[in-house]
DNA sequence: CCAAAATCGGCAATTTATTGCCGATTTCAG
DNA sequence: CTGAAATCGGCAATAAATTGCCGATTTTGG
């Protein structure tokens, strides 16, 4: 038995909070709830997230500018989003910014379920933000050097999202077993020396 | 100023196919018309295309099905899709298969072309926009798929940066020019569109 | 127009990467 | 400790990428 996963849920109607929230812990997720962005805020620091599942459309700070400040602390959590209103640009906006699924209400709790457990065995959306930071190392190196630093990068990447399970990691890259195996002989990718200086996500 | 962008329309409804394509012709865009899936990927493979636009609804075959099937042909072509009636999963899965924009009917001209000029622009300086296009092909894409898009934005980077003088790109990625010139047929690269875009530097 | 230089694609030899199969080792629960 | 499951590396067949050489085409400069 692995870690239950942890679901950050924001939502400003108290009434389908309450219910979705309730839904989930019956399914052996573990649910932070906010019914702000701000509160949010203050709770994505407090708890170790691994999901965040917000509505769109909220008073004081829209789901997307939520989303924006979450991705500062957070650049690599999948975030959900649901919306009853949803217009095609406000979809597109939020997938731009790295949604890794959008939702319509009202919520079909299963689906919602089956979409959070889902990251447990394929994780989605690598945020663009990290990238970044990588691009810059970039000048004065050969084009080989270059792409094979990216691709380290990329496989140590997904092995940390998906805690060493390299099961997991195939199947999200794609990738033949031993071709990975390979890889990270040449590259000199450790998995269980990533895991450990990462130190695995538990109590926080 | 010869060929800044070859687009690929496509809409089943001649009427908007042909106004949309005069539009742009008006305005120095290469447009490759066609008004069924099965025509443009035939398209696709007769012409060097930079940019497609497609329906998302159409008889036989669906955009999205062309959109997959046109990825199998260029990985990292940037897609726009329109439609008059998209509903949010539509959107979604559009832009999990790598759109990079998601327009509204009745298409503004106007918008269509700025978004399309978007891209040419992009190839000036540091490639903001064309970073979009390859962000959108982190959700759930393989590493192999990862990794080409991130060799097509090194060379373009370097064609650019060099003016497009090959023998320089050459030796800044150490390289050889047979293996450069396969790259660039494969990941879609053209040279002459690449400076054209991005208005060649005359001298020094 | 010509000539020189640069760019590009076809082809085949060579090198490298990918893959499946085998068993060895490690990890984990009881 | 024991058995089951997961991970890993060696090896060889297959698939793909790289490279050099050839000439064709395009661009540059007169």
């Amino acid at each position: 038995m692995t870690d239950p996963i942890v679901v950050l849920l924001v939502d400003d109607d108290l009434d389908v909070l309450g219910a979705n929230a309730r839904f989930l812990r019956t399914n052996d997720i573990d649910v932070v709830v906010a019914e702000s962005a701000q509160t949010a805020l203050s709770r994505l620091e407090e708890h170790p997230v691994d999901v965040i599942v917000t509505d769109l459309r909220m008073p004081n700070c829209s789901g997307l500018e939520f989303a924006a400040k979450a991705r500062e602390q957070r650049p690599l959590i999948p975030i959900v989003f649901f919306s009853g209103y949803a217009e095609v640009p406000d979809v597109v906006a939020a997938m731009k910014l790295g949604a890794v699924e959008f939702l319509e209400k009202p919520i079909d709790p299963e689906n919602l379920l089956s979409v959070i457990t889902g990251f447990r065995n394929s994780h989605h959306g690598t945020a663009a933000n990290q990238r970044h930071a990588f691009d810059a190392l970039d000048h004065g190196y050969s084009l080989k050097m270059r792409v094979l630093a990216y691709e380290k990068y990329l496989i140590e990447s997904c092995l940390l999202q998906h805690d060493g399970d390299v099961a997991n990691v195939l199947d999200a890259l794609q990738i033949n077993r031993r071709t990975l195996n390979d890889k990270m002989s040449k590259l000199g990718i450790r998995r269980d020396a990533l895991l450990a200086g990462a130190g695995r996500k538990s109590s926080g």
